[in-house]
DNA sequence: AATCTTTATCGTAATATTGCAATATACAAT
DNA sequence: ATTGTATATTGCAATATTACGATAAAGATT
């Protein structure tokens, strides 16, 4: 198939697997990582900083764009690149949620 | 190609991309659930839970034991996985260094 | 030892992802 | 209007992922 069966799984876990998609990559890691360190947030330095071609570059900045991970705006002839915050915010309470759970369980063996 | 250049990337990004693809797929969301939730770690009481056929679900468990996510040992004639907590410990670093310098840069446009 | 139970592996089909050259689009500047 | 600059889209090849039936492997039970 190759295909996920997002039916069978509850809402909150299909919204966790899909962040984690759009980060299971090198690429997208280091377009989150320049977005965090840099001030700046162009489309064509996103793209002279990776070791990927331009249409490649763009692939990736379609996928965390598409997962709300980042939100691109127009910047006269550029386009503008930025971390959305709302949806990392989200994500991070996700993972709390784990943090809580692991507390209280402990490993069993 | 269809294969991730990871030379082209640092280790942590690497590292960071492997677990997030780990968990980038509902049904492994939902092996984590499970395992946080009950008591037991039981194989054979994943794949009931799971509604996925035994093939897949031990496909997915293998996933989830590669990234170190979760471990195996056997218990009688079973087999009982167990959150990996170390890496999952790892994991909520990386995650929380992107938080930090979320507050330090705040978003640009 | 024969059988049952539990889990893993193999083989294979369907689909998705990754990467890039070529090309399109769209806005700037001349 | 033509040219340049920046980004997106298309098309395609290579590879990876997902899913499952069939089967294997290994320990437990009779």
């Amino acid at each position: 198939m190759g295909a996920s069966n997002t039916e069978l799984f509850t809402k909150r876990q299909n919204e966790i697997a899909n962040i984690m998609k759009a980060l299971a990559h090198p690429a997208r890691v280091a377009i989150i990582d320049y977005l965090l360190k840099t001030e700046g947030c162009i489309c064509g330095d996103i793209v002279k900083v990776l070791p990927l071609a331009q249409p490649t570059v763009s692939q990736h900045l379609k996928e965390l764009k598409n997962a709300e991970l980042i939100k691109g705006s127009i910047e006269g002839n550029a386009i503008c690149y930025c971390i959305n915050e709302k949806t990392f915010l989200k994500f991070q309470q996700f993972l709390s949620e784990f943090s809580i759970k692991m507390e209280k369980k402990k490993s069993c063996c």
